[in-house]
DNA sequence: CGCACGGTTGACACGACTCAATTGCTGTGG
DNA sequence: CCACAGCAATTGAGTCGTGTCAACCGTGCG
């Protein structure tokens, strides 16, 4: 893996939040970091602990849980060019673990670094405040994915939300994804248990919603499935919708849609969604 | 009520966090702000709307509810001292209403003035950023709750956090405190009907944990309600643990949290909530 | 080869939702 | 002063979603 591709990765991620000056894609590239990978289901940083760097996720999924029971709750769940700790930088630890889901790389990135580059350019403070700004918003979302509608919507959300958060870091362009997640992590995530967890995925399946086999999804109708999940990028804050529905460079998606199943296709005929 | 002090609510909620200095207290003295009132159930905040200020809630309760349906679910509920949408005071609106529970009284404090304040003073902006973790961090825990509690414990949590983040800024000194949450309100807060909202409540009442008439919050068996509720205050990162805890706690309680980790409590629960 | 793990299935129990009706309270107008 | 409306709290009955338990199967790996 060469050197550049770690920063690169957070400038991606970062300007899909807010636009970078040249200056700030400099100030990123002398990003010094420490890679390392991590196995499956591996904890990356124990609660409480307290470290001097904060964790850009290259490759793989993380997620923080907490450390109550045998299974924590999934508490959130990011991908590539996330830095879900991002919120120690200041000087805080957490009291949930940060965990892998499935293999994973990242890069360590010094604390002083980011506190640095923070202070040499007001736009880059900015976007690393947005980033933290962004994942807060998911999170908001997440509490009303989980406190307001039911097993199948909740995972249907869960598997939208990665799609366009895929999608906006360049990952996904085909709906089509790798997910390490057992079961038992979806169900954690979603509040729900391992069983249940299988028959509702079974139920997208059914629904021709989706593929989800030897760890990988496919998404086979992402209307329908934006539809049932009442799924709406805009609590990502990204700044770009090309980036986020398949709409054009789906010609081929449409056919697709009609090809799987016509009858489903059923769309706001104006611009109000209906429920 | 003496409206002249309203910077002293949020002085009191920042040094609940993290320690101010004099000349910090000075700063938040020349804050300006306009103080409004507000009835019960009030929109404050629309979603979409972007103002120039942002809400110190002075006296009563505020929440960020989604639009949703009629009756949108709670996103997270807000006390005395907080300030609900400090996030947006960077630049951007929230896809919530925020909304009063029961009659509230609010500061509105110019962007401009906390963005200088930040400006002056490092420590202040690191107390303002510290106010914005603690909300995020209360927001994890919340996912927490709604992701793997039962709804009984769900509403016995919220009671304990609520009196917590009173206690906190000098209210509910005797875990007596008003409530004027409708049942709806409850079952919106922690995902379940107003039906079931009111069954949870008579069987927290009928386990002798609190008294809930009128109007007002009496918690009468506060181990037994943290116990149930599997509560513990750390995530809220309140520097002082006698605020937190009821007298008869503090002794074992404050020597452990001292003795273990002064500046961020992180520790081995093992006297209060005992499973 | 056999074990472990993740996925799958069925039966059953229970928590929570919905519907619907009643009570009690508070404010308002006749 | 009472009648009434409106709202919140309460209650009961029936239903449905989800959890639990327990088994079984397929696969990968030691």
């Amino acid at each position: 893996m060469q050197s550049g591709f770690a920063f690169s990765k957070l400038a991606d991620r970062l300007a899909s939040l807010i636009e970078l000056s040249s200056a700030d894609v400099d100030l990123l590239a002398g990003m010094p970091s420490t890679i390392t990978h991590h196995a499956s289901h591996d904890i990356v940083v124990r609660a409480g602990d307290r470290i001097p760097y904060c964790c850009l996720l290259l490759q793989g999924y993380l997620c923080w849980r907490s450390v109550d029971a045998s299974d924590g709750q999934i508490i959130s769940v990011h991908v590539p060019g996330d830095v879900p700790d991002l919120h120690t930088f200041q000087k805080l630890s957490s009291s949930a673990h940060l965990c892998t889901l499935g293999p994973a790389v990242i890069a360590q990135v010094p604390h002083v670094f980011l506190q640095e580059a923070s202070k040499a350019s007001p736009s880059m403070s900015q976007a690393l405040h947005m980033l933290m700004l962004a994942e807060t918003s998911a999170l908001r979302n997440w509490v009303i994915n989980l406190g307001s509608r039911d097993a199948l919507t909740r995972v249907a959300h869960l598997v939208c939300e990665i799609a366009v958060r895929l999608r906006a870091v360049g990952l996904a362009r085909d709906l089509r994804f790798s997910s390490p997640f057992t079961q038992a992590d979806l169900g954690s995530a979603c509040g729900i248990s391992p069983v249940h967890a299988n028959r509702v995925v079974q139920e997208l399946r059914r629904k021709g919603l989706l593929q989800w086999e030897s760890r990988n999804i496919t998404i086979t109708d992402w209307k329908a499935l934006v539809h049932l999940a009442q799924f709406r990028h805009d609590y990502l804050w990204l700044r770009e919708p090309a980036a986020v529905l398949p709409q054009h460079l789906n010609a081929r998606q449409a056919h697709l849609d009609l090809a799987v199943a016509p009858e489903r296709r059923m769309h706001p005929q104006n611009g109000t969604a209906a429920t």
